[in-house]
Order: structure tokens, then sequence, then C-alpha cells
RNA sequence: GGUCCCGUAGCUCAGCUGGAUAGAGCAACUGCCUUCUAAGCAGUAGGUCUUUGGUUCGAAUCCAAACGGGAUCGCCA
């Protein structure tokens, strides 16, 4: 609840108590912005008021009407008037206090003592990233930001799935195929190579399994005897046996994929506190497992497989051992939660993972909590939806996937393509202008992705996520180096922007409005953290921009002949530009000076 | 089949702790660059908020069911 809110309820709340013989507790007033159509700044909706005091509007909005002038506010009055629509109360609250509001205005909110981790990305070391990734990447990093910004200490770390028999699929392809290629000979970037192999590999075990059929085999047990799945498999035991030389060969391969992954974090501006490995954590896992089947929150089958019974939770039995004793996913996530509270002692953790592992995370908090973990019920599992293309799902099989590097070398392009056609640039050196091509087509996708609630589904058309018109990263980023380019002027000038101003008699409506936008940052931040929704970061960007270009269009700036006036529009654009460059900041989008 | 998520304009999405005539952008059509960046602003047109029932003074919003789309229920990760 805003400032004016609090006091106005509070107003209200002790005459109405007083007057009617009803306890605070029991008025509830409900605020909302007021429509565009009527006049005000906000409305106090009065229908459960009347209800509960059995008055007709009309006689309780006139007594409210002359409370709600009496109202002070630094020594003047709050509101400036109101106006009754049935039971819609509008009210126009003063120029003075809205004056006020904006020259006290933070973006800094205060600490809160929390400390967060924040897990996403959470790759396979055996193919490249894609489009599911950066929509993870972007949201993981985009949430860490904004819980950073509302106060929190925030660590954002992944866990690298760095083993298992997908990795040695691409060993073995290798290893048969690849005649010692290298990133370096072959020129490709380490997870493209590896991923080059991985794929090498499904296709040489479908032609096995195809010839297995044509021999007269079943296609199940062709699928199991394939000779390159079994050689994958002894692979995988040797790795867990500690073969010298498969594990030199897991450490060159991974750390190629390491490089690519790093290089692919950068261009898209995301980053890690800390990384886990799966192959450091799975041992553990496995450790807490069998102290829990000691403790009786497991138990074991005959075949020597250990099972979480989740019958009572609605939930079914789930496999936390393999009966030769291996570790499976749920094991390592296990592991790895446990090593993770013990080395931040953290409040809170927000796994970054997508929708199709609901079950998984829901079965993982109760065994957490059925360990004696009392830290478990703070352990919440951002779940997202899956990108869609226009030609439907992505398929790794039928070769659907988006890459990453593709699609981020192709938005860099396409903001290139637009920016020429405009033909706007200044002056600047090509990699000056390389670096723009770069924050403008990156903000138009980040943006793109980021604006939709991160629980839906989503279409991502290719298109459309590089436009630069209308409610878009580049909208946003534009109308701050507008801003800029104005504030550049000023300086030029010798005015000094953040030089203290006068109060205006009458405060223009678009003036009026960008102020409410800039003073509703702070809430907006803690709308998001509660959230957990870049969304509405995004929404209040692109609000606040329109706010801004309407203002610009009525208001002149530069071309003010009266000085206090074009001294408090200086001052106004400014905390707006501050505003934009900040908001964009959450949702990792860049602000360009110019544009 | 069980469980979970989603269904709003031609398209992509807001709005969902119940409130006024359901909002943006794209696409279509009209205006506005001899004053601060037209990646902009103003406007026209476009909706039985999937359907049915319930709760309520009031439902896109809450509840139930149906229909449609998706996910998941592996000793894969």
């Amino acid at each position: 609840m805003s400032l004016h809110e609090n006091i106005i309820s509070d107003s209200i709340s002790e005459y109405v108590s007083n007057k009617y013989q009803v306890s605070k507790s029991d008025i509830n007033l409900v605020f909302q912005q007021t429509r565009k159509e009527f006049e005000g700044d906000v409305t106090l909706v009065i229908f459960g008021l009347t209800k509960m005091l059995k008055l007709a509007p009309p006689a309780l909005g006139a007594a409210l009407d002359a409370l709600l002038l009496t109202i002070e506010f630094e020594g003047g009055p709050l509101v400036r008037s109101t106006n009754l629509v049935q039971g819609f109360l509008n009210i126009s609250l003063s120029d003075a206090y809205w004056l006020s509001r904006l020259k006290q205005n933070s973006l800094e909110l205060p600490k809160t003592g929390k400390k967060t981790v924040v897990e996403y990305s959470s790759p396979n070391t055996n193919k490249p990233l894609h489009l599911g990734h950066i929509r993870n990447n972007l949201l993981g990093h985009s949430v860490s930001r904004i819980l950073e910004a509302a106060g929190d200490e925030v660590v954002k770390v992944q866990i690298i799935n760095d083993r298992g028999i997908h990795i040695c699929k691409s060993m073995v392809a290798w290893q048969k195929f690849g005649q010692g290629e290298t990133p370096e000979s072959s020129g490709l970037k380490g997870d493209h190579l590896v991923g080059k192999y991985y794929v090498a590999y499904d296709k040489a075990y479908r032609a096995e399994v195809a010839e297995l059929v044509d021999k007269g085999m079943g296609e199940d047990e062709a699928k199991a005897k394939a000779p390159i799945l079994q050689e994958a498999q002894n692979m995988l035991r040797e790795w867990e046996a500690g073969d010298s030389a498969v594990k030199t060969l897991w450490e060159t391969m991974n750390n190629w994929v390491y490089g690519g992954f790093n290089a692919t974090y950068e261009r898209l501006g995301v980053s890690f506190d800390k990384n886990y490995y799966e192959s450091n954590t799975y041992l553990l896992g496995k450790d807490k497992v069998l102290e829990g089947l000691d403790k009786g929150v497991f138990y074991r089958k005959e075949d020597g497989s250990v099972w979480a019974d989740l019958s009572d939770a609605k939930l079914d039995q789930k496999v936390v051992l393999r009966s030769d004793g291996t570790s499976v996913y749920m094991t390592q996530d296990i592991g790895t939660a446990i090593e993770r509270y013990q080395e931040w002692q953290m409040d809170k953790t927000i796994y970054v993972v997508g929708n199709e592992q609901d079950y998984h995370f829901k079965v993982l908090f109760i065994i957490l909590d059925r360990l004696g973990y009392d830290w478990a019920k703070q352990c919440y599992h951002l779940s997202y939806g899956m990108v869609d293309l226009p030609s439907g799902k992505m398929k790794s099989r039928e070769g659907t996937v988006v890459d990453a590097d593709d699609l981020i070398t192709e938005v860099i392009t396409g903001a290139r393509e637009k920016t020429l056609e405009l033909g706007k640039l200044d002056a600047s050196s090509p990699a000056e202008q390389e670096a723009l091509f770069a924050q403008i087509g990156l903000g138009a996708l980040k943006y793109f992705i980021l604006k939709v609630d991160p629980q839906k589904r989503m279409l991502f058309n290719p298109e459309e996520s590089i436009d630069l018109n209308g409610n878009t990263g580049p909208f946003i980023q534009y109308s701050h180096a507008r801003i800029k380019s104005i504030l550049r002027k000023a300086a030029a000038l010798n005015l000094d922007v953040t030089a203290e101003w006068k109060q205006p008699k009458v405060l223009e409506p678009t003036e009026r409005e960008l102020i409410q936008q800039l003073v509703s940052y702070s809430a907006i931040v803690l709308e998001a953290r509660e959230k957990l929704s870049p969304a509405v970061v995004c929404q209040y960007a692109y609000d606040l921009a329109t706010n801004f270009n309407r203002f610009y269009h009525e208001c002149h700036i530069m071309n003010e002949e009266r000085a206090e006036i074009k001294q408090f529009r200086l001052n106004l654009v400014g905390l707006t530009a501050d505003a934009l460059k900040r908001a964009l900041f959450l949702i990792g989008v860049d602000a360009p000076e110019r544009m």
C-alpha cells in the first residue's frame, strides 16, 4: 500500500470506527487506480463500507469527502478534490503531495538481511544450450537481480550435470568417429563439437537398432542390445570405477563444453557465483539416502533398490537408489541441496527449472523434509513453461531446436539491419556500433522472453523477438536514450540537472502521471520479488517509458521558457532515466546512452 | 487413467487478494517530423474473457463440472 493510501486508510478507519462503533480490524478499504475516463489519482471502492454501515453510497461519500479534505500533509492539504461515481470515490491528490513524494523517492531498498540461493541453467554437458536454456538463464539471472534490488543477499549457482550415460554417449562417438578432432582443429565451439558427437552417437545407435530389427530381433531387445549403447554403458561403469583413461577423456571433453558454455553465458550477460558438479555431489546424496534408510525414511526392496513411499502425500513410490547401488537424479539433488545448505546457510533456495519437473521437485522437497531438514520448507521451485516455436514444439531429435548461440547472433544481426535502416547512428566507431547492436538485439530478445509470466507456456516467434517498435525492449532503451540526449544538451549549456527545483504552481497531467509512476518503483520491485516475476518489471518499464513519451510530446523541456519549470522538468526526466535504467538492469538489459 | 498447469481481440500478451464501459503491442486503416531523437505521439476498427452451472449487491477474476491444449506419473537426467 502506498503512502497516501495508508494515510487515507488510517484516517477513514479512525473516523468510521469512532462514529459507528465498529472495530478497525473489520474495516477493509479497497483502493485501485482511477480509470482514465474519471478525474482522480486513486479510487476508493466504498461498496464494502456502505454495506457494513448500511448507508447509501452518496451519504457515505459526502461524509468521506469532507473528511478527506481535512487531511494534512506537510502543512498543506493531501487531497485536492474528490468526486463520487456510484460506489467509487475518486480522489485527486495535491500537487504538493506528489512533489514531496518525488523529492523523497529512492530507488534503493533497505537490506533485508536474508540470503537466497538461486539455482539456474543446470545444463547437461553433452550438447550446447538452446532456447529453453535461454528462458531459464534470463529468468534466473533477472530474479537474482530483483531479489538483490529488494535487499536480499543472493548467491547464483548452477549445478552442472557432468556425469552419466549421456556424456558417455558423446565420448564413445568421439572415440569411434572423431579422429582426434578438437575445438582448435575443427574451429567449432567446444559445446557444439561435443554436441556433434552426441548427434553422431544417436545416428549410429539408430542404425544399429534398425539393423538388429532387420535380422529378426524384437525392437525393445534391439534397443537394449545395440553395441554402441553397450559401449557407452560400459564406459559409464569404467568411469564409476575410476578408469584413468576414461576420466581423462571425460575431463577433456567436459572442459571443451565449459569453454563453450562460458562464451554463451558471457554473450547472454548471465553469470554464477558458484558452480556445483554432479560428479562431486552424487556420492554425498548416496550417503544421505543410506542414513535415511536407517532412520526409516526409505525402504529397501528385495532387489536391493531403495525407495521413498510418498503415498501418504498422495504421490507415488519413488526410487532413490538403483538396485546396483548407483545414484539416480533424485539422489544427487538430495546431496546437492544438503551440501549447499551447509555451505551457505541460506534463508531460501529458488530452483529455476522447467515445469516438466514439477513432480520431481515436489518429491525432492518432501524427502528433504522427512530427512529432518527444517530448511526444506524454504525451498521453492520456480517453474516456468516450455517455449514453443511457430512450427510447434522444439524437439532435439527432429532438429527443430533453436540453438542459443545462433539465436543470439540472429537478434544482433536483426538489430544491426534495422538500426542501419533507420540511419540514425551518430558518428561512432565500428566497435561502438557493434556494441550498440548487441545491446539492442539482446534487449529485444530478453524483454520479449521476460515480459511473459514465467508460469505460462510461451510462443517464440523469431521475427517478433527482434521487433523494435511497441511493447519491446528497444522502445524502452530508446526512451532512455532520448532523455540522455536532452541531458547532454542541458550539460552543454551548463545547466545542473541535479539542482534543487522550485515547485511549479500546477502540475501538467502528464507530469503528474510520470511522477506517480516514478514513486511506485520500490513497490514494483517488492511485487516482483513476491511473485518472482520479471514480467512485473517489464510491465513497469514499459508503462514508465510510455508515460515519459506522452509527457515528452505534451511538454517542452529545453525549449521551456520559464526557468523554474525547465529546471523541474530536467530533474523529472533525469529521475525517469535513472528509473528506466534500473528497471532495465533488473531484466538484464543494457541502457545505451544514445541510439 | 491419476495428478498438475494453461484457455482473454486475427496474432503475441497484460489484467486474476471479486468492483466502473475488459487493456497494451503487432498486423489493418487515419492524422502528426520548419522547436528537445517519428525506435515516438494521437486516433479508427477489432472481444458472447472456451462452455455450463454455482457463490455474490457485483465474476475475466472465486468454486464445480465439461470441452480443448500441454506436462508428468522410468532403476533417463
